[in-house]
RNA sequence: GGGUGCUUAGCUCAGUUGGUUAGAGCGCCUCGCUUACACCGAGGAGGUCGCAGGUUCGACCCCUGCAGCACCCACCA
């Protein structure tokens, strides 16, 4: 006997436990059954999971699931990343905190020691929360982006592409993060449009300082670098100053005036100020003019010894100063208003600084040819489909990947320095001595890749490469990849691009991009805002299973999805409810020995036809990635047809009686089957009930390797659910009837039934006359053949059969009358629509046949309904 | 500046190639503690499908324009 209720955190743990004990989710690379593999996408290793994770967990561990009850040799490689500036921020932060220590303090080694630890706690947390949440990965594979395999991975793909000319070293002006002291790629910079202003500045013409241009400029601090004007060639106004030196103001040295049509002339003053150094765009129109390039700040984007008497104060002093300075001297024309777009860094929010340094690149745009065709010829599905326009838009466009970063925690870059000749030398290990000059002092590349460079070769770093290992032939190219659309760049693609590379094949067909979690009004979850909603909260409170069925319910193919906990609370009533239902077919058939369906039986018939659909239905949705579709079905069927009207058919008396005396089956299995088939979505109740039902598999040991429900063609019956669904209508018009006239549900009531199609409706009804008396809660029912019987009063009018109530059950009739009447206003104008359609040559020539017969049908039975409702007037009045 | 997507019930969203009466969950209102479940049951109200045109026998669906919202990409100083 079950316990009144489930109580989500009492089971969950030991349900999970007993998995592992069977070791259920292990996946044999010998095993000669299909194979069907997602790679987990690997949290970052800085502190606990949130709901997107949540949300991942589900709906991979749903995938997985089913996959595995479909009998597939399944695997799901769980793992976490490093996170290269995501972590070293943390714990670099930490370390201030508590130690007050940067760490520079520590060095490289005893940093690196703390990072280590931080990782493993870290890690601990997650590989809990993930099992947490039910996920059914294969412990045994769990890996780390640092792990020796990976890193070798790391290496290995370096030196392949670098070898190619597709990774090079190159000096150019990059994105620098002065707060976290690295290079970034473009993704890792956002733009947002800040108010700033706009100084017009004076540079006074050489030798001639009466005469003067003048400049605009959102940053003056950087005049300290600049090493040209640029005026468009075009420019009338400028061209007594073509060939000319200006005298860059505060410092007093002379630059050229250049002539460059990237210049607007209609913006600004039309002379722009040149700062290669700091702007990307006067880099380049530095490099047209083979200008010089001046770099007036060091790391911390503190001003150097270029920016002379300005040195060591930091971009935003300095730019009060120079202000000042360009004042005092009457430099200064105006000042406006201008908001404009700033950089920031992406993981720190720090307004980033363009910089000239070496960097590695990746020469992304030749990787993305093959990446762009394997989505042009579909062998990679994108999911949700408007996706792939995106994804074609920003790899058609790809621009060189900035890969080092100046960080200690990472890949280290597999490049050495001779210290004599600085020859470079790649490779997966040390070189003894210098290839040219055979001097034995080498020294690595102080660098860092980008973390979405290991992350990138995920897929296959995973399951063993570069080696050829079992797993890489077994379950490479893997299955579908899911995550959310916010990485499609900086992970998906990439790992499209480096795994086609590294393999000649792609590394999954198919690219699941779920919708991103808010919070109940739509705002983005941050712990600023306060608005987080921990999944792990609430799964203790409310249950694993109830914020699973919750998140799946709600994976719409949107772009957003709100969590609230009271929706979850909703899931959770669902839970309660199978558990419920469970309950009451287990009191009654848990010892139900053997299958005995007796289809005979009409409402057998009709659930078990019923099932079938749903079963087609769950399946068709999940194949399709709409895991919303798939929930709704199975709560749909289980609360509105199994309990609402299957379990209250069978609980009549009588019926209950009839059924457990001869065993039959039908409650049970049906159960059985459905359970099966929200396993994936609700993993820990279903388990739980599964080992109680009578009829389970008893040659499985746990219901995740029991079969997935597939539908069988043979016990789908339309007719039958069309009658019974005719019955239940029935029922329903005279509750409403009931609830129209205000009649308690304790007042029994009389009724009688007239068929207006003969008598073949009539028939089929009376074997559940029964059944209608007691859900309808009647006193009596009879079932008439003949005309409108003058002594009651017609009170429900269905398609195809009037009833009638006698008057003296009847209270008062004015609400009614008033009703009535709008009904035959409607109907009569449905008909009337229904009749001219049917008058229109055109229609009835390109309709197709289908829709001619329905609209036929459909007049016949409203011109019934309007003369049965005129008639039924006609006797009140 | 370019691109993508969205606008359907009070809220969150479905609506599969244009075709009979546009759906679900929640919320709301009324009634009911009926021996699985009040985490429940029964019933009900609620929509001119953003606006304006067009194509069609027929449009939530296709086309054009407009409005509003969201997101992504982009170097205009």
């Amino acid at each position: 006997m079950l316990e009144s209720q489930f109580v989500p955190k009492d089971s969950e743990s030991s349900i999970y436990e007993f998995w592992l004990k069977h070791d259920l989710f292990k996946a044999d690379p010998e095993s000669k059954a299909p194979t069907y593999t997602i790679v987990f996408p690997p949290p970052n290793v800085t502190g606990v999971l949130h709901m997107g994770h949540a949300l991942t967990c589900t709906l991979e561990d749903i995938l997985i699931r089913r996959k595995r009850m479909q009998g597939f040799n399944t695997l799901w490689v769980p793992g976490t990343d490093h996170a290269g500036i995501a972590t070293q921020m943390v714990v670099e932060r930490n370390l201030m905190k508590e130690e007050k220590k940067s760490r520079h303090d520590l060095g490289r080694e005893k940093f690196l020691e703390k990072v280590w630890e931080w990782k493993e706690k870290s890690q601990e947390t997650i590989i809990s929360q993930m099992r947490k949440m039910g996920g059914s990965f294969d412990w045994s594979r769990l890996a780390f982006t640092l792990d020796e395999n990976v890193s070798l991975a790391v290496k290995e793909c370096f030196l392949r592409l670098y070898n190619e000319g597709l990774i090079f070293r190159d000096t150019a002006i990059i994105q620098w993060c002065p707060r976290c002291h690295t290079a970034l790629s473009d993704l890792e910079v956002k733009f947002k449009e800040v108010p700033g202003k706009f100084w017009h500045i004076k540079y006074r013409l050489k030798g001639e300082p009466s005469q003067f241009l003048v400049v605009a400029t959102t940053r003056p601090e950087t005049l300290l670098g600049d090493t040209a004007v640029a005026v468009h060639p075009d420019d009338e106004r400028y061209s007594s100053f073509h060939g000319k030196e200006v005298m860059v103001p505060l410092v007093g040295r002379a630059i050229p005036v250049v002539l460059d049509s990237y210049v607007d002339p209609k913006f600004g003053t039309g002379a722009l100020k040149i700062t290669p150094g700091h702007d990307p765009n006067d880099y380049i129109v530095g490099k047209r003019h083979h200008l010089p390039i001046i770099s007036l700040m060091d790391e911390n984007a503190i001003l150097n010894q270029e920016a002379g008497s300005y040195r060591g104060l930091d971009r935003v002093k300095a730019r009060q100063k120079v202000l000042e300075d360009l004042q005092n001297q009457q430099l200064l024309v105006k000042e406006e208003d201008h908001s404009h777009n700033v950089g920031h860094c992406d993981r720190c929010g720090t307004v980033v600084e363009p910089k000239v340094s070496k960097q590695w690149f990746v020469k992304a745009e030749e990787l993305a040819q093959d990446a762009i065709r394997a989505v042009e010829k579909k062998e990679i599905r994108i999911v949700p489909e408007e996706w792939e326009k995106t994804y074609f838009e920003w790899m058609r466009n790809i621009r060189p990947w900035c890969i080092s970063r100046q960080l200690w925690w990472g890949h280290r870059i597999p490049v050495w320095y001779c210290a004599k000749c600085e020859a470079v030398h790649v490779g997966l290990e040390a070189p003894k001595e210098c290839s040219k000059c055979h001097h034995s002092s080498l020294k690595q590349d102080e660098d860092v890749l980008d973390t979405w460079f290991s992350s990138g070769l995920w897929p296959i770093s995973t399951l063993g490469w570069p080696h050829e290992s079992k797993d890489l032939n077994a379950f490479y190219p893997t299955s579908v990849l899911e995550t959310g659309f916010d990485i499609l760049f900086f992970w998906v693609a990439r790992m499209i691009m480096l795994g086609m590379k590294m393999t000649g094949k792609i590394p999954f067909h198919t690219v699941y991009l779920h919708p991103m979690v808010r919070d109940e009004q739509g705002q983005k979850m941050s712990k600023t805002k306060g608005n987080v909603v921990d999944p792990l909260e609430i799964s203790d409170r409310l249950g694993t299973d109830a914020l699973r069925f919750f998140l799946s319910w709600n994976a719409f193919h949107g772009r957003d999805m709100r969590v609230s906990e009271e929706g979850v609370e909703n899931c959770k009533f669902f839970v309660n409810k199978i558990w419920n239902a469970s309950r009451f077919v287990l009191m009654h058939f848990s010892d139900v020995k053997e299958s005995k369906i007796d289809l005979s039986n009409e409402i057998n018939r009709w659930i078990w036809s019923r099932l079938n659909h749903i079963k087609e239905e769950v399946n068709r949705s999940l194949d399709q990635y709409r895991f919303f579709e798939a929930a709704q079905a199975i709560y749909h069927f289980i609360w509105s047809e199994y309990c609402d009207w299957f379990i209250e058919f069978i609980k009549s008396k009588e019926e209950l009686e009839l059924r457990k005396s001869s065993k039959e089956s039908t409650a049970v299995q049906v159960l059985e089957e459905a359970l099966r088939l929200l396993h994936p979505f609700m993993p820990f109740v279903t388990e739980k009930l599964w080992q109680e039902m009578p009829l389970r598999d008893q040659t499985k040991v746990s219901i995740c390797i029991t079969q997935y429900p597939e539908t069988d063609k043979s016990k789908i019956s339309q007719e039958t659910e069309d009658k019974l669904g005719r019955v239940i209508r029935l029922i329903e018009q005279i509750r409403t009837t009931r609830g129209v006239h205000q009649l308690s549900p304790a007042v029994e009531i009389t009724i009688s039934v007239t068929s207006l199609v003969g008598e073949g409706l009539l028939k089929e009804l009376i074997p559940f006359k029964e059944l209608i008396k007691k859900l309808g809660k009647l006193k009596e029912i009879e079932f008439i053949q003949t005309e409108f019987p003058k002594e009651t009063h017609l009170s429900v009018i269905m398609r195809d059969l009037k009833l009638f109530i006698p008057k003296t059950d009847l209270g008062d009739l004015t609400q009614e009358l008033a009703r009535k009447k709008k009904e035959l206003v409607e109907k009569t104008e449905a008909l009337r629509r229904a009749e001219e359609k049917l008058r229109n040559e055109r229609f009835m020539n390109s309709a197709p046949q289908a829709v001619r017969d329905g609209v036929v049908k459909q007049k016949t039975e409203l011109k019934r309904e309007v003369e049965a409702l005129q008639q039924y007037l006609e006797d009140l009045s």
